[in-house]
This record gives C-alpha cells, sequence and structure tokens, in this order.
DNA sequence: CGATTGACGACTGTCGACAGCTTGGTATCG
DNA sequence: CGATACCAAGCTGTCGACAGTCGTCAATCG
C-alpha cells in the first residue's frame, strides 16, 4: 500500500510502529480465517515469518487479547478467539444496550448536518452492497453505526464501542455471507433515521431494538449452522 | 493474604507473574495518588525501582493502558491518566447505560437467592462504612454494584464494567472523601433493591438513573473543586 | 495391556544490550 | 538580547539470548 504526500507519490514514511504492523497483519489473519479458532499462535513462529523479533509480536499480541480476538493461558501462549453462541448473544446484547443509550443521547440534539452525512452514508452502503466484497460491506455497516455512537457524544461510549467492533467482525467473517440485497439494507437503515427524525424516544428505541435484533438472529443463526 | 490447602495453612505457591505484581503496584501508586496525574512514568526507572528488567514494566504499563489508567504517547513513554470534568461525566453516563440495561435483565429472572445475597452485601457496606478505610467503602459499594450486573447474566457486560471500574477507583480516590454515612449508604441501595423486588421495570430504571445520577453530581463537584 | 514415569523438544517469561528518537540545555549568530 | 542551531543525556523501540516450564512421546513397571 503506497500513498501520496507532500513530497510526491509513493513515499511512504515508513515509521510506524512495528507492533501496529503485526497487530494490523494478525487481525486481518484472524479475520480471514486463515488461522482457524482455537489455533494456537506461537511467538517465534510469527517473528520469523514476519521477520521481526518477539518483542513486537507479543505486544501485538496482547493487544489483540484485549481487543477479545485472542485468548492467553500463562505459560502457554495464546490461541484464537472462538465464541460460542452463548458469547454472540452477550455481545449483541451489550451492542442492544449501547446503541439504545446512544440514540437516546443523540436525539436529543439531532440536527440536518448529522442527518445528512447518516443519509450519505446509508447511500454509500447500497452501493457497495452491489458491487464490492463482503468485508467492505461490513465495514461500511460498522462505519453507519459508529457514525451514530459518535454523534452522540460520548467518547467513553465509542470507545467501548470500538472494543466489541473488532468481536464483531470476528464472528461476522465467521459466518461468511451477508444480507447483500441492497433494498432491505435501505429500508432497514432508513428506519432508523426516520426514528431519528421523529423525535420520538420511544421509536428510537423500537427501532433500535428491532434493527439489533435482527443482525443478532441472523449471526447466531449463522454461527449455529457453522459450528 | 495467605491461604490454606491440604499440606497445612501459609503454604503459598508463589508463582504469580512478574507482569500482575508489577500492574499491581501501579495501580495502588496510580490509585493512592503516589504519583500526580499527567507525570511521566519511565520504564528504566520503574524496572530499577523494582528490580526486574523493562519487559515486565512494559507489558504491566501496557496492561493500564487498556484499563484506562495510563495513556501512551509513541516514542514519549507512559503518563498517568488525568480525567477532566467532560471524560468523568461520559465515564458516569456510560455506567449509567451498563446499570440500566443490566437492572432491566435482572428484574426478569430475580429470585430470593440473589436478593439475599445482595441485601447481605448492603449490611456489609453499612458496617464499613463505619469503622474501615475509604479505599475499602469504595471497594465494597463496587462488589456491591458488580453483583448487580453480574447477576444479569451477560458476561460481556461485566467486562465492560470491570473495565470501567478501573476509571472509577481513580476518579473516586482522586477527590478523596466518600458519603460515610451508613444511613445514607443503606438507604440508597435499599431503593435499588426495593425496585429489583417489586418487578417493575420503570421502577428499577428510576432507581438506577437516580442512584447513578447521584455519584455522578458528587464526583463531578469533586473532581471540579479539586482541580 | 494400561498406567506411570522420565526425558526430549518447544515455548514462554524474563533479561541485558544497542540504535534511533526526543528533550532540555548550551553555544552561536544576527 | 532574542532566536536559531547544535549537542549531550536519557529514553523508547527492538533485538537476541537464557532459564524454567509445559506438552509429548517413548520406555518402564504393575
Amino acid at each position: 500500500m503506497t500513498a501520496s504526500n507532500a513530497f510526491g507519490s509513493g513515499m511512504v514514511i515508513q515509521q510506524r510502529n512495528l507492533v501496529e504492523q503485526v497487530a494490523d497483519f494478525l487481525t486481518q489473519a484472524i479475520i480471514s480465517q486463515h488461522y482457524a479458532p482455537g489455533e494456537r499462535l506461537s511467538e517465534v513462529q510469527l517473528a520469523r515469518d514476519l521477520g521481526v523479533s518477539r518483542a513486537p509480536v507479543r505486544e501485538a499480541a496482547r493487544l489483540l487479547e484485549s481487543r477479545g480476538l485472542l485468548v492467553s493461558q500463562p505459560r502457554r501462549g495464546f490461541f484464537v478467539r472462538a465464541l460460542d453462541a452463548a458469547e454472540l448473544n452477550d455481545v449483541f446484547d451489550l451492542r442492544l444496550c449501547l446503541e439504545r443509550h446512544a440514540l437516546a443521547r443523540l436525539v436529543e440534539n439531532y440536527d440536518a448536518e448529522k442527518e445528512q452525512a447518516l443519509r450519505r452514508q446509508v447511500e454509500l452502503m447500497c452501493e457497495v452492497a452491489l458491487n464490492d466484497s463482503d468485508s467492505r460491506k461490513i465495514e461500511e455497516d460498522l462505519v453507519f453505526h459508529r457514525m451514530l455512537i459518535a454523534f452522540a457524544g460520548n467518547r467513553r461510549l465509542l470507545r467501548t464501542f470500538d472494543d466489541i467492533t473488532h468481536e464483531l467482525r470476528l464472528c461476522m467473517a465467521l459466518i461468511g455471507k451477508t444480507h447483500a440485497d441492497p433494498d432491505s439494507i435501505a429500508t432497514c437503515h432508513w428506519a432508523l433515521l426516520d426514528a431519528l427524525a421523529s423525535g420520538d424516544r420511544e421509536q428510537c428505541r423500537e427501532a433500535v431494538d428491532y434493527h439489533i435484533g435482527v443482525a443478532r438472529d441472523y449471526v447466531v443463526q449463522g454461527i449455529g449452522e457453522a459450528s
């Protein structure tokens, strides 16, 4: 991946932490099922494969552990997190909790600017649903929901959402398929925006409950089939 | 703390990670204001002082960073987290979000056993309010609220609560004083239990909102005075 | 034949060392 | 005298190495 900057094109500042690079690599490898759930990761082997020492590998693994993508056992090492249906249910229950709260806050200070930004995102999601890859669809969906939380104005809430986002990516990738139909995506998300525009708190809550409920049922069912 | 086992008493297997020990030390040092908010921590100096190498120190620091007690700047090191009033408000807003949800779940499957356990904890808090240190009072209060979340049955929710718990300890220790009056503690927490016993969801929500609101106002006000 | 024990191999936890960066102070120049 | 450039000290990021521990598998004993 190259980038353009003030010094011309292709001049990439290769100064990002090794830790971040390793973390990105590991995240991709886990999300893309390159490692199986429950698989053990060897620090030495990873370090050899990536051409770095064990220190950054270890630090990146701890980072992914805090994000819920890996679990560690003392003196045994790191293992790819294997989410079962119950844990998945808990994650979606927490997500419901967060998004309910965010929309209750957001509806209090909703304005045209926020509405326009959200509408643009939904339109982008519809385009993406037609042409792009599954992972791209998932990312844009998460961007939409992240915008909802961000607009609510609580940065700590946003951080918690980002935390569970990694787990969501994990299990969404796990079930593989996504509802690609752009019509369903549009109606599903516009219902949320309509509820917000109405300014009615109860209507927002119902919309969120329905939205997250559908997503949860879809994923939990997918996990049930997969395992 | 010593433990009894099959070989008699006091025979403790001292094999805890250095990382955990350093993390505990750092946590205590930060909570007890031994380090000032915003202060820079040197890995080398900490390693020297504790008689260990930099690796466990660094790992423990990263752990505390994920818990929100430290923040890191690349190539600059770790700094003690300095919470301002806005961040504090966000933390309490998130806590409100979590406890509301937990009580809504808990009221659905509330039983005598859970009620008894919670009542015992409130009684313990009243005793502690008379005799013990501030930090002990804070701990027992957190235990009570942790029980509420745990009884709700969502482990992911509990993990998130544990996360913000560290930040709560930080700011509670920051303002120093606690409402020591056992009467107010009793009435304040029994109102929650009464709402749970009533089985009415709306009543629970009001009780939680009031409870967390009081705590938030108290702490935010304390921070305002301190800074 | 099944269970226990012992050794082997691999790995994690921890350590000390080096290079590059950041920082604060000092010297130089306008 | 003020501002800029430079320099030294300390620190973080990264590395390779060693010791203790865990899992595995074969050999031994009942």
